[in-house]
DNA sequence: AATAGCGCTATCCTTTTAGATAGCAAACCG
DNA sequence: CGGTTTGCTATCTAAAAGGATAGCGCTATT
């Protein structure tokens, strides 16, 4: 008895990490529709609380948090009125496209194979 | 003043279905191990926790249990021994692929960019 | 003066997710 | 007979995610 290969495991550890940061930073109920609201442009805090339905100021704050430090949306902050605080998509976010328009693909396709039943035969 | 324009909302809840499906499927830190295991062919049970490291049995049965559901994985039993139970990757789970890679392929790119600190800019 | 909008933050509570531990039936091994 | 392997399930607990509510400093409106 040999013992067990390892050197898959460290491999896949290396392979698993990127897809694993991938899937953390779309993660939870709001990031995808927080992204989708500023796609349209734009938009200050209230805006995007209006705008995606049921979500709560806390929870807003937090994934904009998220998503700033990910580098995917940028802050902006002009001292005029009380504070002028806007969010905008960086041009990084650009970089997600494909990967959303993967995953929708997908997605769709597996909806089908779901419905049909043929459970993948 | 009017209604506020929920078209667009209701159109983007169309459009972010299949993508939170696609990212249900994949959620969690282990159905990707899981999968990877069961790349390098069928394995049962055991072979898997053994396989995967730090998971528990509770666990395991209930990533199977979702990923059987999803049709990724084929469960099938032979009642010789105590039962031997193996689990398969099914043909439709080869549809992952190009979302994985996708992803695999963002994250590394997105780790650049953000050691790089340059957040998108 | 009272109210409302702005962009948050703080506190608390519930729900979901996952880890730890144990057990079970069947059957083999010694 | 006692112990081990197999593929789970049950119970309990810990941690994480997310919702409810409230409040703050500030100001323009009423």
């Amino acid at each position: 008895m040999e013992k067990p290969v390892e050197l898959n495991h460290s491999e896949c550890t290396g392979i698993l990490r990127p897809i694993r940061d991938a899937l953390d930073v779309l993660n939870g109920k709001w990031k995808l529709p927080i992204i989708v609201a500023l796609t349209f442009g734009e938009k200050r805090f209230s805006e995007i609380a209006r705008e995606v339905h049921g979500i709560t100021d806390r929870v807003l704050s937090k994934e904009l948090q998220d998503l700033t430090m990910n580098g995917l949306v940028k802050r902006t902050v002009e001292d005029t009125f009380p504070v002028k605080v806007t969010y905008a998509l960086t041009p990084h976010s650009k970089s997600l496209d494909e990967v959303i328009e993967a995953l929708r693909k997908w997605g769709v396709l597996h909806r089908e194979i779901i419905l049909k039943g043929s459970s993948g035969e």
